[in-house]
DNA sequence: GGCATGTGTATTTTT
DNA sequence: TACACATGCC
């Protein structure tokens, strides 16, 4: 048997070596998963399979390299660089780019971000005067969670608003009106949606012979995190698979915590009835955690309303019970977590072993300014991206453009950069350029699903049109030029192409273009034009400039370290992420902020008991991350922000998932208070009071009784 | 039609 | 707080 094997407990070995057909993994927290499916592909690779007839579904791209590295050092080779490994989303476009010319698809189609699907949904509904008559109509970012959950969850938009979004329900008809227009456009413009990206797998995989290519491209597929999967995906999967059993799921009915994405755990509980003969192998070791950590996460969610049976277990002898801090207001929670955290470093955990984790981006604003203050060095994960930066979105923009100059809703973002120019006489420019005709909402190109013929560069289209705001002429020009450049085109018309530029500068050209107009538009220049110096220097590890949009787009970077580079190895800082990015990582000390309810549970969340139940698993996710150390910390005030400097407050409650005093798991945890919070106790009235009182009463009572 | 200014408001999680 | 939308001036 191959050494690596040898490593893995009788279950893991299983999953491993598992011979042909569907297996379903079950894998709870910290079981050795990230550890079994390397040794999967390993042993594929050893027993013959060629590294590129494997196909490895992973949640995000940083879970499938990993994998792939140590996949790598146990097979003792470096073929499997050749795995296809990545996203549902980052394979559906790798096949679409050579395979999409049977359903239509053009190979430089573009992909846009949900901002720039909200962006067109937004003129859509201008377009069809939606915009104005109605007072309530859903915003552009509630069409689109609208569009992307009736894709997604495949369910009719009149249940899907009477259930989701019961205030919208009265605007179907105009809803309907937009996701048809929003879905020709796109079609128009070949620009595709993370949504599109799998209702084109899906699509392709329907179509006649490259339905069936496809399919029998690939030996093995595995898929990760398969409790996060939605309904298209488990499509995908079934017609990945048609003449070949060989397909192995591993997930956690527990962690699932992406409904919001339309995922469903049915995928997994239905796994066995969806594909016929599937084992089943479930890990149930626990590697991760000492004893107390894994009672307490048992604890937490044996109070789920539905829950699985699970029984993970752990051999980690010792270990100290959770403790929860409970905070005077955020400010104490920010130094507690501060002083814990320095205590543990002195104790000889570094940083980089600690994490903060929370609910939401935007719960570590004061931690992150105070950790500054200190010189304490972190990395952020999820939250706020780099590429929302309207000044991205205006690089990536003209990026886009340069690949598919039928994008409309880059050209729309473009021309209205210039002075002089706004959303009517973009729209006006649009119709010179020949994209669109002048009746408003109609596309000038096919969308009838034909395969359209190859457009006029950026830069030929920008020749075409006509006149020109005096205001915008030089601008105008100059935007030409940058286009020309960066294409090879600038030579006068009718000479040859010559060489488009790489997309390291193809960014610097652009950002000579685009200087003056950051300075026009935008506060804080100086650190915006920083921001592209650090997209230029990101494109620098590329070649190809379609590949580079795509990834960005596809996987933007999502951390302060992604932007920085790999950091120096001596270097040593501390993890903050939201809990939803902490998935499938692990730390020595974890941190949670924020445990009151309200935050979590999400004040947003507690509307149905499955939402509850699922703010539950985020916990257990959060929980279950910590090896040795777990902190809960709870503030009990939170400050009202209101003009003026009130200090108006409310009172928070401890999150309903810690069980409290009179449940015999509240002994699972430790408690204790911030200075400030034992300050407030030993002033407060003293214990002898109430005797007192009682007493004074009793006698009164007694008098009037004798 | 463009753009600056003012007012109101809603506020999670991510490919 | 930051963003979407309305108003009023050039």
């Amino acid at each position: 048997m191959a050494a690596y094997l040898d490593e893995l407990n009788p279950d893991q070995r299983q999953a491993a070596a598992h011979a042909d057909g569907p297996v379903l993994v079950i894998a709870g927290a910290g079981t050795g998963k990230t550890k079994t499916l390397a040794c999967r592909v390993a042993y594929l690779i050893d027993k013959g399979t060629p590294p590129d007839r494997i196909l490895l579904l992973t949640f995000t791209r940083r879970a499938a390299a990993e994998m792939l590295t140590r996949a790598a050092r146990s097979a003792g080779t470096s073929a499997t660089g050749k795995v296809w490994g990545g996203t549902f989303h980052a394979i559906a476009n790798r096949l679409l780019r050579t395979y999409g010319r049977a359903i239509g698809l053009v190979p430089e189609f573009t992909v846009i971000d949900q901002a720039d699907a909200a962006d067109l949904m937004n003129l859509i509904r201008n377009d069809l005067g939606l915009a104005k008559t109605n007072r309530r109509f859903p915003r552009k970012s509630t069409l689109v969670a609208i569009y992307s959950r009736l894709v997604n969850a495949r369910i009719k938009l009149s249940a899907l608003l009477e259930q989701h979004y019961p205030w919208c329900h009265d605007e179907r008809d105009g809803i309907k009106q937009i996701i048809e227009a929003y879905t020709q456009r796109k079609r128009a413009q070949q620009v595709l949606d993370y949504d599109d990206l799998l209702l084109y797998w899906r699509a392709l995989l329907a179509a006649p012979v490259v339905g069936d290519q496809i399919a029998d491209r690939f030996a093995h597929i595995l898929v990760d995190e398969y409790q996060d999967t939605n309904i298209i995906q488990a499509e995908i999967l079934q017609q990945m698979r048609c003449g070949n059993p060989n397909l192995m799921v591993v997930g956690d009915d527990a962690q699932s915590i992406y409904s919001f994405r339309a995922a469903t755990v049915r995928n997994i509980l239905d796994f066995p009835a969806q594909f016929p003969g599937a084992s089943i192998v479930k890990l149930q070791q626990n590697y991760r955690s000492v004893q107390p950590i894994l009672a307490a996460s048992n604890a937490v969610m044996a109070q789920a309303v539905e829950r699985y049976t699970k029984d993970l277990f752990t051999q980690r002898p010792g270990g100290q019970k959770p403790t929860v801090i409970t905070c005077f207001d955020e400010a104490e929670q920010t130094t507690e977590v501060c002083t814990r955290i320095l205590e543990q470093r002195e104790a000889g955990i570094a940083l980089r072993r600690q994490a903060v984790l929370f609910r939401a981006g935007h719960h570590s604003d004061m931690l992150e300014v105070e950790l500054t203050r200190r010189n304490i060095p972190f990395v952020k994960y999820g939250g706020l991206k780099f590429v929302e930066a309207a000044h991205v979105k205006d690089m990536l923009a003209l990026l886009r453009l340069l690949e598919n100059p039928r994008d409309q809703i880059g050209w729309f973002r473009v021309l209205q950069l210039l002075p002089g120019i706004g959303p009517a006489s973009a729209a006006r420019f649009l119709v010179a350029m020949g994209l669109r005709d002048p009746a408003p909402g109609q596309d000038a190109l096919p969308s009838d699903g034909a395969v359209p013929v190859s457009a006029p560069s950026a830069a030929a289209l920008l020749a075409r049109a006509g006149d020109i705001p005096p205001a915008a002429r030089d601008p105008f020009a100059a935007l030409r030029q940058a286009v020309g450049d960066c294409l090879g085109e600038s030579g006068l018309a009718g000479g040859g192409p010559q060489e488009s530029l790489s997309p390291a500068s193809t960014i610097e050209r652009l950002r000579r273009f685009y200087d003056p107009i950051v300075h026009r538009l935008y506060e804080n220049p100086v650190v915006r034009l920083r921001d592209l110096e650090q997209l230029e220097q990101i494109a620098t590890r590329y070649k190809s400039r379609s590949q580079f949009i795509t990834d960005i787009t596809l996987d933007p970077p999502s951390s302060t370290q992604d932007l920085a580079g790999p950091p120096l190895l001596d270097e040593d800082w501390l993890t903050l992420s939201t809990i939803h990015s902490a998935k499938g990582m692990e730390w020595d000390a974890v941190h949670i902020l924020h445990a009151a309810d309200g935050m979590i549970p999400s004040d947003m969340a507690t509307g149905s008991q499955p939402e509850i139940d699922e703010e539950r698993r985020l916990l257990y996710v959060a929980m279950t991350r910590a090896k040795d150390f777990l902190y809960f910390y709870f503030p009990l005030r939170y400050y009202h922000r209101s003009r003026g400097q009130t200090d108006r407050h409310s009172y928070a409650q401890l999150t309903r998932f810690i069980p409290s005093p009179p449940s015999p798991a509240a002994a699972l945890f430790e408690r204790q208070s911030g200075p400030q919070v034992r300050a407030d106790e030993a002033a407060a009235a003293p214990d002898c009071a109430a005797p007192t009182a009682a007493k004074a009463v009793d006698d009164l009572l007694k008098d009037l009784l004798a």
